[in-house]
DNA sequence: TAACACCTACCTGTATGTAGGTAGTTGTAA
DNA sequence: TTACAACTACCTACATACAGGTAGGTGTTA
């Protein structure tokens, strides 16, 4: 998103680009020291442990997550939803990538019990903000959905990810439809 | 599900379930050459190198799935989709586990192009028959959706390996309340 | 002069994969 | 029925590669 200054700051932003792409276990250290032109070494001055900047990916994406819901805060609920949208879109678009969360949930029984920990209360977060959202537009008569909001964002949550996930095997325009389904569901017709 | 006999079709079953497990990266030969007591040489025997295995366990996943459509398939709409349900509630009871195809799309960006094609090409096969158990249901008055079948089942393709994902973190009742949605959304209320 | 940002050089573990061998089984033909 | 060839299902031992990680150093900046 924002373009990184430092160092550190810049070996999160790749790793989580990486991780993305091809998973926490297949990304490396070298591929991120090449691209930033220093050594292997280095990046464990700043992260000892694979699992120390696996838990800085997380916390990061937390932070732009938490940020993006500050920006949208007094916005309508559609266009909160539609900011989260846009940017799974941008996910596809951008090397068919996954959110963080569904690449840690993909690798969570071979991550440590801290980045479990990290990832799962990330979602929670995610989980009640949606609620919260799906609530909102409801009273606000934008949305018109009829099963309870808490359902509603566990599907969301699901079907999210799960757009990148068919989208990586059928193309844009299975990615496209899920994604059209997904703003389907907040109204009964 | 059903034992296997010979060296060959167990490294098969257990190559798969370590798969859904962990990942095809994380994955090795040693686990499943441990467990079946013989030499991590041997595998290679039956398989010489991994992406072989990893063919064989998209292919034997993929006759399953025909097997299953087979045996229901004179049975209605909903029980169909039911058993196809079953296999998820059993993935996830069963040390939630992935299916096949979330397995393979998760590694997408780092497989071989045999194995994108193979699981590409399974995907849709599942998807078809979606969509056409989807028209059946609706045909014969089981179900009562308005959307095209063929967008249901994408939904269906992305919500069910979603379900997985989300229930990894958020727990068994997360992934209930997703696949209660699943089947809500037969039915236009 | 102390902290910081990086380096070289190296250790260790582990993964896939190969070369070549052996014991037992099966097919074939005198 | 025996005899030999070929195959199957493994084995030991090793090659190769590469990952994460460490020890200890150097140069620059506050």
């Amino acid at each position: 998103m924002n373009t990184a200054q430092n160092t550190k700051d810049r070996i999160v932003e790749l790793g989580r680009d990486y991780m993305q792409r091809i998973g926490y276990h297949s990304f490396n250290y070298k591929q991120i020291a090449l691209e930033l032109n220093i050594k292997n070494a280095s990046i464990h001055h700043y992260f000892p442990s694979k699992e120390d900047l696996g838990l800085a990916v997380i916390e990061k994406d937390r932070q732009d997550f938490i940020q993006l819901t500050q920006k949208y805060r007094k916005a309508k609920a559609m266009d909160k939803l539609e900011a989260l949208i846009a940017n799974y879109e941008y996910f596809f678009s951008e090397g068919r990538k996954l959110c963080v969360l569904s690449t840690f949930s993909s690798s969570y029984n071979e991550i440590t019990e801290r980045m479990q920990l990290a990832a799962s209360q990330y979602g929670e977060l995610v989980t009640s903000w949606l609620t919260a959202t799906l609530k909102e537009g409801l009273e606000a008569r934008e949305f018109s959905f009829k099963e309870p909001a808490e359902d509603l964002a566990n599907v969301w949550m699901a079907l999210m990810p799960g757009s990148l996930l068919v989208g990586r095997m059928g193309g844009k325009p299975t990615f496209d439809r899920v994604i059209g389904s997904l703003r389907q569901t907040l109204k009964s017709s």
